[in-house]
DNA sequence: TAACATCGGACTGTTAGCAGTCGCCCACTG
DNA sequence: CAGTGGGCGACTGCTAACAGTCCGATGTTA
């Protein structure tokens, strides 16, 4: 039988990745601002869901960083600083770096490419969009080069630093956000990892997060 | 008034922590082997605690890559190949070479030296213990290097991939996982930062990681 | 015998509610 | 007025139970 892809599956997501999504946004948009205190049942009610299924949700929040635990397990939302972002970006530099590395020394990378150029295309395409757009497929071409890596602890690792990424966006606001979302700068990496040059690749990348975290915080 | 340091605060862990140690330790051990199915009901009662609580664990297992979700939330430890332990090392080897670049870049370092040599000394002493602290002692080291850089973000993401790492040396077999173990190796690294010679530290490391990834599939 | 319907059993998703604890306010007391 | 203690509200820790879904076994029919 012939199906559409329409009737490929239906989503349905559970509450407790619905709540996981809505906080998320909710914490890395600013409209629970950092250091507020986020008591459960206030959230959820807001949510409209039941206490055990929101604290599963907060347990993840809480291990991808985008929340702290006080004393007796008082939930707030985490302030960053100017020196943890800095460490963020550093994190995500050798990260980053190690994927660049493993496409760069990967034999036939030609999809591989190919997929990454698209990811800056669309970055292209988005610059002259809503400064949200520019940075969803900024961070789109991270985790593309990240998966592309065929390393899936390298992804999981960047993933849950991206909560903490979005609120260093968020933190040091959306203008300067914008310095980092050169679509050159991108080429280059591109650039780097197609000549196989490991260094160099690892090189760019470093030097981009460097100066991503310095835009940030700058 | 003087208080004795036993009256310094009792421990009382709740029981979703208690938990987490509880099933982290054995599926590092092994009791619980990888692929098998995790069924909450069973596991509330052997824990006895109930469904709630341990779901709440479950999902920190999850996120540090120990448990993985199949179709409809059930859950199954997690299975190793040979890829993902390179994998998992390879991200490991990243993380701990940031570790080693900051400190080999830090301007007053001493105090910290002298603690990753006490954290050296420790592993000689346990050289001639069981194999477990062994393995102890040189996690303890590596945890180390990570909390001393001073990067939370970093020592955060090594943590959450500790669990990996053990069931790595698990999956590898004792033996094979001694061969890591060598306390001049360790010096190496210390002595790497001393120096101050960051690109020299980061090798060193490297290095050490990839070798201790053939160490634990070859 | 092959396709189909039905019925339990096994588990997970979700919820409402009880219990314990901490912080705060206020009265009391020497 | 400093210090003590009791009540009260707010909030988290934990639990038991209900509801829905999937899977396999068993029967059923053409």
């Amino acid at each position: 039988m012939a199906v559409t892809a329409s009737l490929l599956g239906l989503e349905k997501k559970s509450l407790r990745e619905q709540a996981l999504a809505a906080l998320r946004t909710a914490i890395t948009s600013g409209e629970l601002e950092p250091g507020r205190h986020l008591v459960e049942t206030e959230l959820s009610e807001m949510l409209q869901i039941s206490r055990g299924t929101l604290r599963e949700a907060l347990r993840q929040l809480e291990q991808e960083g985008l929340i702290s635990a006080g004393a007796r397990g008082r939930m707030s939302v985490r302030h960053l600083d100017v020196k943890e972002i800095r460490d963020i970006f550093a994190v995500r530099g050798v990260l980053e770096s190690l994927a660049a590395r493993t496409l760069s020394d990967m034999p036939d990378k030609e999809a591989a490419l190919a997929e990454l150029r698209a990811a800056v295309d669309n970055m292209d395409k988005a610059a002259k969009s809503s400064l949200q757009e520019r940075i969803e497929s900024d961070l789109e071409f991270h985790r593309t080069l990240c998966r592309l890596s065929g390393n899936e602890t390298l992804l999981h690792s960047w993933e849950s630093l991206e909560g903490s990424i979005r609120m260093s966006i968020m933190f040091a606001g959306l203008e300067r956000a914008t310095r980092n979302m050169s679509v050159g700068r991108h080429h280059d990496i591109v650039a780097a990892i197609e000549t196989g040059n490991a260094a160099k690749a690892r090189e760019t990348i470093i030097a981009h997060m460097d100066s991503a975290a310095e835009n940030l915080v700058g």
